[in-house]
DNA sequence: GGCACTAACTTAACACTGTTAAGTTTGGGA
DNA sequence: TCCCAAACTTAACAGTGTTAAGTTAGTGCC
């Protein structure tokens, strides 16, 4: 009696189906675009059927950002490896600043956008666990590199010091997208600003 | 004759009114509850009345938020007088980031959100003048840091180390906007972000 | 086989939004 | 007095997210 298991596989097609075409629009045209009835156009369904299998259009974006994060963790995984702390840092650094670059509109939502209180109950991903947790990467990195005497005497608290170098970077990151476009700013070119920031930053909570 | 100037007072009169109303929900309750019948509603003229003296909705917002640009750079003006400039460079990032955390919702519109682009010619401020553009005035004070030769001699580019100045405390300012309320973050004192922010990244560009 | 039930949809509508076309009021100038 | 133009209003359009109510189709059971 198969016909529970197809029914329940048939439901996750087009769950991911609604998702797909959501992702598409919405790497192409930025949150506005995805509205519900383009949605329903495209997958050839109409726009309330989108409403049986997401509780609205928030919970719908809502899980295109959570694979997004895990998407974000998992590029950090590989500087686990990585043995020096304060190249890690710079490493993530990077890492993060690339990842806002490439998807500019799930970075929007994901960290520029003020959202109603959300619990990490809410989410699939375990917070805590750093590969699933790209913060909690950072901030595993960051208690390492203070374990090892790398950063200055007075700098104890690993999340005040991730949290700091958090911000640094994504305020490069974040005034590219939000005014790259902006003819008041003569804006020098990304990549220095970005490489700047986190040799600053950096510099500025190393131990000399 | 008056009638000619006692009408184009009228007219601004109605043109304050309207941008009042505005200010005050936009203050209040940010962008989307600035919706052009609550304006409306609230002044007791019907909705199309505004686009008598406004274009449109981003006309009247955009008229908002410049008054506030002139007002950052104003808060920005006693700190001309200061001699040190790495001294001025902290209290420039001070101010900034009280006048974010004083106006979160102006600060979204001008900082946060990505704009169609706007040339300098529609505002009705100067550019490159100090006392009116922030930006004019922090890339001021770096200069002057980089001929008293303050910062690190690789430093050369005013326009590079103030951008990246004011993305650290940017970033800084617009997590805290953004994401205050997101509990999968244990945030530590904003206050203590900010300062660590500007000492770290001013410590960062410093000549030793 | 036929009945009933339910998951998965559709149609139609509601209450909003920004914006505009067309019509109305009002008050000063000739 | 007539006219005209500025300043407004009413009504509507096209779009949004969302929901209530109705329809379809396929499975499980007698």
């Amino acid at each position: 009696m198969g016909t529970k298991e197809r029914r329940e596989r048939e439901r996750k097609e087009i769950r991911t189906t609604i998702l797909d075409a959501a992702r598409e629009m919405f790497i192409a045209e930025g949150y506005e675009a995805v509205t519900m009835r383009k949605i329903a156009d495209r997958i050839e369904y109409s726009p309330t059927a989108i409403y049986f299998h997401f509780k609205d259009k928030d919970a719908l974006i809502h899980e295109l950002c959570d694979a997004d994060f895990e998407a974000l963790a998992h590029e950090f995984a590989g500087i686990a490896r990585i043995a020096d702390p304060i190249e890690q840092i710079r490493r993530i650094g990077h890492a993060y600043a690339d990842f806002g670059i490439r998807n500019p509109n799930h970075y929007r939502l994901m960290f520029m956008t003020p959202h109603p209180p959300y619990s990490p109950a809410d989410s699939r991903l375990q917070q805590g666990n750093p590969e699933e947790d790209a913060y909690a990467f950072l901030s595993q990195v960051v208690t390492q590199a203070i374990k090892q005497g790398r950063l200055r005497s007075e700098l104890k608290d690993p999340e005040l010091v991730s949290q700091t170098l958090w911000g640094a970077v994504h305020g490069a990151v974040s005034l590219q997208i939000a005014k790259q476009n902006d003819a008041w700013i003569d804006w020098k070119p990304l990549k220095k600003r970005v490489s700047l920031m986190i040799d600053a930053v950096i510099r500025g909570i190393e131990r000399e």
